[in-house]
DNA sequence: CAGTATCCTCGAGGATACTG
DNA sequence: CAGTATCCTCGAGGATACTG
């Protein structure tokens, strides 16, 4: 986990991961809706295809312009974003006028929960204790 | 979620939230395994205490000596804790000794899944795609 | 549009010592 | 044990201007 944080453990650049996720992909789009620096962009936007969470695709051949796109890595942090978020919006204070949500196909909203993987029903936070697993031993 | 970052979202924030997790509750204690100067987490404790994840319980009635533990509001993090967690043992380079997991009460290990509350079923991240929604109207 | 360059400030955080 | 105090450095990041 000190090695996930070192990532995206910085105030900056889960945010810019949000905004990917929005569908954000230009650089000035970053800037604006992120609302830092130009260079701090630039410095997280290489950092995070760096790490392989975003890739740049070239948008023409003989342009500079570019979208900056989720990678299978990156598009698995989606967990942690909506976690993150839920939680905020829960606790972080009053409602937001537009809550952001991510829709399955069906248009049905997604709750973040800890599945058991031998009741396989959702448990409770407070139901959980921590435990360092033996590695699998090969058999 | 800026201002769930705004609370959360620095390198040790999140460590010292799970160093609770994992049932410290001593300075000392979050000194030693969480690896930062003292003053440091005096002021991340201090932070945390204020932000009403941890609070501050005295363990005899004339001692300084007290324990940091997890609010309703702190425990709430935990799926944040075990996203971040999970991602960074799957993406973020070899496997631990001795993952770390946290377990059901019937012995189970858990896993954080997205929930369709339409379909109930979990759903795959690349399935799902952002949307604001509008606030709830009053019937 | 997608950056790079430059300047500047201030706070984060390490090391170490001290305190009731 | 649970901090506070002090000193010091360096990098984060804002503002602004420039470039192909």
């Amino acid at each position: 986990m000190a090695r996930a944080l070192s990532v995206v453990g910085d105030r900056w650049t889960l945010l810019v991961v949000r905004e990917a996720f929005l569908g954000t992909c230009r650089f000035d789009e970053f800037c604006h809706n992120v609302g830092a620096a130009r260079h701090i962009i630039a410095n997280r936007l290489a950092a995070l295809v760096e790490a392989d969470i975003l890739q740049r695709v070239p948008l023409a051949p003989e342009s500079r312009r570019q979208s900056y796109e989720l990678t299978p890595k990156g598009r698995d942090l989606l967990p942690v974003v909506i976690s993150l978020l839920q939680w905020g919006e829960k606790w972080a204070g009053p409602q937001l006028a537009s809550p952001l949500r991510f829709l399955h196909e069906d248009g049905g909203t997604v709750t973040p929960e800890l599945i058991c993987d031998t009741c396989q029903s959702p448990t409770h936070p407070a139901d959980l204790h921590p435990a360092f697993l033996p590695p699998a031993s090969p058999a």
